[in-house]
DNA sequence: GCAAAAATTTAAAACGTTTTCATTCCTCGA
DNA sequence: TCGAGGAATGAAAACGTTTTAAATTTTTGC
């Protein structure tokens, strides 16, 4: 072992450069190296030898140097942060902000940030993606609410821009999404709704449009169809309806001596509304009908009497999705990533 | 007028770059100019000349040029972009979502975008803030949930960085803020509910160590001893504490003689499990007792009976929010900018 | 011992802007 | 006709990093 090589004498002069900020010259001046190296151990590349990298590793500590993202950013092309299209529909119950922790306890610990992009203030949902994509605002996209033959799908395909969607699509091509088992959820909620006795059930649906709309139908119908019991289901309203439209519309069906008595909500405000309408119209939750719904908070937990629940966890679906974006930006041609969710049903099942 | 100067034979061969991405080499070669007169042309600095701002704008658009962020921020120091803390109380009622689709509302057409930093995943609050500022990873910040003595106000302040809060401090420097007036809110609504007759008002507190909770005790206690009636403040439970605990202390309080038969609720979710707990303890909503409630959502105006609502914007407040913080960051002497918003009441007061 | 190979380290160019300072080209008054 | 002064443009350096290719030192094989 020779001693260990140190900074030739006159050689650490120029320390503090021009805004007292240390950089890699910062570091190199005093080590006595030269700025490759530094980045290079900084960078734990395998050339550098292990006492250089534990030196210039301590130096950095020791002055508190921090990595100038721009500079990294510039020179790489690769700008460390992911985007995720915040949706312009009505987030009353707080589906963005969920996903958003979730993302971000998944980018704890990575160099990456999040930023939002509102796709709200553009006058179609693609042309959000296509600003990102443009300006190369991140290294990949998260967005949610997807629809069958989604434009922002189709765009990043052909774009080859990494990015992962909560929702699947019909897009040809297999392509990378977390999903929530929405056939399992209507499946079961109308299952338990018949196991209640219930002989006519109905189910609000989320927009047409939207792919999951198509796997709640298909397990509510299911269901309908296995136990062979009579169902409705309201075309003038859906999920984004409203509260008051919809409870106005539950509410005069209800009049009907052939309403239901049974409903599957897949969201809380649907669930109120069913039941603000309902109660309108002189009927009893638990007596004169039934509901289950889909809950993402645990808003409907307390109410009186106790509604069942289905409930879906989007902050593990955002950890999710962030995991697998980050996993697809650094190997794009990994196979493709998918991840079905089950639900968590909060009533007794069989 | 001597016709326009165009690009010399032979200048213009080296147009596509490396990568294709045109810069602002690529439009000063197609012009025949200087990439400093490029560059000059296109952020409008005054001494280039009109025809030539026009014709390089003109080229710029149509090779469809855009900067590289990257590059202009190693150069300028400038991140473009503006933080904003999420906060890690439950955000069942979209605040953070709401606030963020404001801010995005008044960064629209600016260059700055907007970035998440999640300060649940750092021990203290203030770390989060203290990252962005050390990183520069923006050059300005919003955050919320303020108490009287803050250690983030404190840090941005001394550290000279940019920022504004949504809410206020008795910090003794005065600071920008946006805040929604509390005192108002609590004032007019334990009015209500003494004109609607009630004699005994309660108020569900936030947690005492927020600023926006004594100034909604404030206004509680003087619409109460101006009006000379019994009053109760629970001391076990605030805004925070989950709805279903919440419920169940209103739900044993409720059994007692001396129980409170008017509630103002500072939230959506504090709303449904007084009524809740009350329900469970057989009292009727309307005939037994009132509730007065702030909504930042329009959840709460579907209940029946219709529960009195006082209404914050907090998309209104997101885009002050961002909007001042854009002037702090131009001009960080600028007087001190804050906003006071007033309450929505959705009821007849008089 | 000596050339070749391996292990380290380094110089220099590049990423795409902005900015300082110089240069050119006019115009105009004396 | 000359130089001053202003308007318009340009050359070059800089921001802090990564990366390519080359240089240096050390180790190895024989």
């Amino acid at each position: 072992m020779t001693e260990p090589s140190r900074p030739r004498r006159g050689e650490n002069l120029d320390i503090t450069h021009k805004r007292g900020k240390p950089t890699l010259r910062t570091i190199a001046t005093i080590a006595g190296l030269a700025v490759t190296t530094v980045s290079r151990a900084l960078s734990d590349a395998p050339q550098i030898s292990l006492e250089t990298r534990q030196r210039v590793h301590r130096i950095a500590r020791e002055i508190g140097y921090l990595p100038d993202r721009a500079a990294q950013r510039l020179k790489t092309g690769r700008t460390n942060v992911i985007a995720i299209l915040l949706d312009s529909h009505e987030e009353v119950v707080g589906f963005s902000t969920s996903i958003m922790y979730g993302i971000a306890k998944a980018l704890k610990e990575t160099s990456y940030h999040l930023v939002v992009a509102p796709n709200f203030l553009s006058t179609t949902d693609v042309e959000a993606a296509e600003y990102i994509v443009r300006n190369h605002l991140a290294d990949g996209l998260i967005f949610t609410r997807t629809e069958p033959l989604d434009a922002r799908v189709r765009l990043l395909f052909e774009t080859g821009f990494p990015f992962i969607c909560h929702g699947r699509t019909e897009f040809s091509t297999p392509h990378p999404y977390v999903d929530y088992d929405n056939f399992t959820f209507a499946y079961e909620a109308t299952r338990r709704l018949i196991a209640k006795g219930r002989r006519k059930v109905a189910v609000i649906l989320p927009p047409k449009r939207l792919t999951f709309c198509q796997h709640i139908l298909h397990g509510f119908m299911t269901a309908v169809r296995e136990a062979g019991i009579a169902y409705e289901i309201p075309e003038t309203v859906d999920l984004d309806t409203p509260a008051d439209v919809l409870r106005d519309c539950i509410c005069s069906r209800a009049a009907a001596p052939d309403a239901p008595d049974g409903f599957i909500c897949p969201g809380e405000v649907s669930a109120l509304a069913v039941i603000s309408g309902m109660s309108d119209a002189g009927r009893t939750l638990a007596v004169d009908y039934d509901i289950v719904a889909k809950e993402t908070s645990r808003l409907l937990t307390q109410l009186q009497p106790k509604v069942d629940t289905i409930h879906e966890d989007l902050t593990a679906a955002g950890e999710d999705l962030g995991r697998m974006l980050l996993q697809r930006i650094n190997n794009p041609d990994a196979e493709d990533l998918h991840l079905l969710l089950p639900p968590q049903i909060n009533f007794p099942i069989g």
